[in-house]
DNA sequence: CTGAAAGCGCTTACAG
DNA sequence: CTGAAAGCGCTTACAG
């Protein structure tokens, strides 16, 4: 078959293929998209062209002709970039691993239906963000909208286009939702802090005011708040953004105030909380000795934080194969089986809360594993719990915790 | 014009606005696409059909006929997910800053030009995997490959069929590749740990063993190490896998073992410092005061991290935009300006590696600002900074920081 | 400046 | 089972 030369440049067509087979491009066509029809001769002649020329479909055309593109559109919302003085280049400011994560179990979801992502991001205020998303549908076969990426009323626009499935948002006459419990999170929280460990004083550094997790989870905080007699401090003072640089200025800002802080802060999510315990451990403040802090989400590195951060841990990359799946449903113009899907939180105990922190199982390691000399003071030990649990960073439901300080008394 | 109605179901085809606007789909077409040919009435007329029926082209269609998708592709490598016991869905186990801060950066540069991202993963020892990144560049117009996602003999061929640029890999005769100075970053960070802190025992925690960063970073390590009679310790015993897990494993492993461990310990990357910090922690060893830590990368939360991480930052977002540019350049089949691009590293001081940690500007606050009564004792106030400098996050080559702990003999 | 027509590379009825 | 042909929705020479 040397004397099969493929098109001077670029890949070969299905054309090249057929002619290399000795078959119709329709043939070469059924052949790949698995038909049954063509028997097994042609069948063997097509494969053995398709791999001496390395053949693989134009996914444009063929999107066009199938009338599917096998890609699924994700629109996030960026931070936008900072121009650093000492680059020609701005870089970014914050991570988004909330975001990431999601996309990941969307992008993990696509694959495995054959799909692929289209990833773009829109930044706050751009005032032609509905054009660019519009594109992306066009590439699309449907879109996965995160919190806040387009006013409600172009949302109506659009999904007269595509399929569109909202992340963390609300659900509409021709938009699917997916989100997950914050309110009955936020409440297993709150009881946490409140009865075991017995915190009279707390406050919720707030995400973005109109965000429907973020009002989940303050009605929950506020309600439980309320019927113990526990004082919560909230407001603009509180008004985070979700982001770390958010909390951090939340609590700098009311330190330099000279504004007294409660015993517990409690974030809107675990990037702000990332920011709060970071504002604090800057002033010396000691988390959770002197004031307790707690996420929402359970990003990656909240394990990883000195103290490990207690949060409520959402499904996260979960939440995004629940998209795909959703959206996928409902393109072919199939109605979604479910407008609105809730997936279960759950409260994942560590140390910021006051909780007594795991360490290693092994216990006490003698100091000679230490190489260097060093001059520093071991350590100081925190309380060795009580109720060791290897697994503690596993959400334990039925098990209560050693209260980290003695209750301050009851309803005050 | 309400006479004028589109196709029963879809969006509107640019038939619908040529016979709305009462002209060619050709002027339709050029006016959309910004030629300067079609007078000013025509143009209006167009505008106008295009507003009212909110047509926005087909990508595939456009794709097909342009032979351009303004597609870019992007793939990378991902951690297979773990099956959980507590539920029908696996979940993600480590998050992937680096990757993800590089894709935001190609994201946002790809959409300045007009382009979107189609992301896509690959798992490791996944066996077809080039079969997929084959339909990605199929869907693209050039691809942008992360570190080994691909085998070197199928780059070749590849290449053949797309433009493409790899991260932090090595440029061959078909395909350009984008990397930052490694060498000169990890010169910089042992030259700082020997001679200013005086540190004699070291560790690298290596990354992926073919990995031509980790190879850069280790011999780097090596060179100073060596030239000063520094103790280096590396080898199997200090392999992990750039993911906070191997880190945390090497830790584990080796105190299990009752190695003993030296004064510093050098990670390949930041997550991997993660996880490292993090055993150490659970073991109550004390970081900076008995073992030093230091990352790579300066990932979004190694400042987040208690003691803050010091590291060599990569321009991470530049490397992704500077990517998209050098994919954009080759599109087209032209040939890349330059092969191998190299962007600049340098030092993040902070206090994992023993310089003094940056408290706040405002100096020490009255313990009033608790509102509610701690029975914990206050914490430990570290060593104060002989030279509190307020930007100490921002790298100042010039200046050198007081040493963390005496210098324990020259030379040993 | 504008329209009719060809063509991008596929898939899929429609005949045979 | 197989091929010739139409058509997906655009862009762009080619004529006028």
């Amino acid at each position: 078959m040397a004397d099969t030369q493929p098109n001077i440049q670029g890949p070969p067509t299905i054309y090249d293929v057929a002619r290399a087979a000795g078959v119709s491009i329709a043939s070469v066509s059924r052949v790949l998209n698995g038909h049954r029809n063509p028997r097994q001769e042609t069948r063997d002649r097509v494969l053995r062209a398709v791999a001496e020329l390395g053949y693989v479909p134009d996914g444009a055309a063929r999107a066009l002709s199938a009338r599917l593109k096998e890609v699924v559109g994700v629109v996030f919302r960026r931070v936008p970039w900072v121009e650093t003085g000492d680059g020609a280049f701005p870089e970014e400011e914050e991570s988004l691993q909330f975001t990431d994560v999601i996309n990941r179990g969307i992008e993990v979801a696509a694959q495995r239906g054959g799909y692929n992502l289209l990833l773009g991001s829109v930044v706050i205020d751009e005032h032609d963000a509905h054009r660019r998303i519009m594109t992306m549908a066009r590439k699309s076969d449907g879109l996965v909208l995160h919190d806040r990426v387009l006013e409600p009323s172009r949302l109506a626009e659009l999904s007269r286009h595509v399929p569109v499935v909202t992340m963390a948002g609300v659900a509409t006459q021709t938009t699917a939702n997916v989100r997950s419990d914050s309110g009955t999170g936020m409440t297993e929280l709150a009881r946490h802090l409140i009865h075991d460990h017995g915190y009279l004083t707390m406050a919720y550094v707030a995400g973005h005011a109109d965000s429907p997790d973020n009002i989940a989870r303050r009605l929950a905080l506020a309600a439980e708040a309320a019927s113990s007699g526990v004082l919560l401090m909230e407001g603009p003072q509180w008004q985070g953004n979700y982001l770390a640089s958010g909390g951090a200025n939340v609590v700098s800002r009311l330190l330099s105030d000279g504004v007294r802080l409660p015993r517990v802060i409690v974030c809107a999510n675990d990037q702000t909380a990332l920011g709060v315990m970071h504002a604090l451990a800057q002033h010396g403040i000691d988390v959770p000795g002197e004031i307790a802090v707690t996420g929402f989400d359970d990003i990656p590195v909240a394990r990883h934080l000195r103290p490990q951060l207690t949060t409520i841990r959402q499904p996260i990359a979960e939440l995004g194969a629940t998209a795909f799946e959703l959206l996928r449903s409902m393109i072919g113009n199939h109605e979604p089986a479910e407008h609105d899907i809730v997936l279960p939180t759950r409260l994942m105990r560590r140390a910021s809360c006051g909780c007594p922190p795991v360490t290693a199982p092994t216990g006490q390691l003698s100091r000679s594993v230490l190489l260097a000399k060093s001059d520093s003071a071991a350590p100081a030990e925190r309380d060795a719990p009580a109720d060791r649990r290897p697994g503690a960073d596993i959400a334990v439901p039925g098990q209560r915790p050693a209260p980290a300080d003695s209750p301050e008394g009851a309803k005050s």
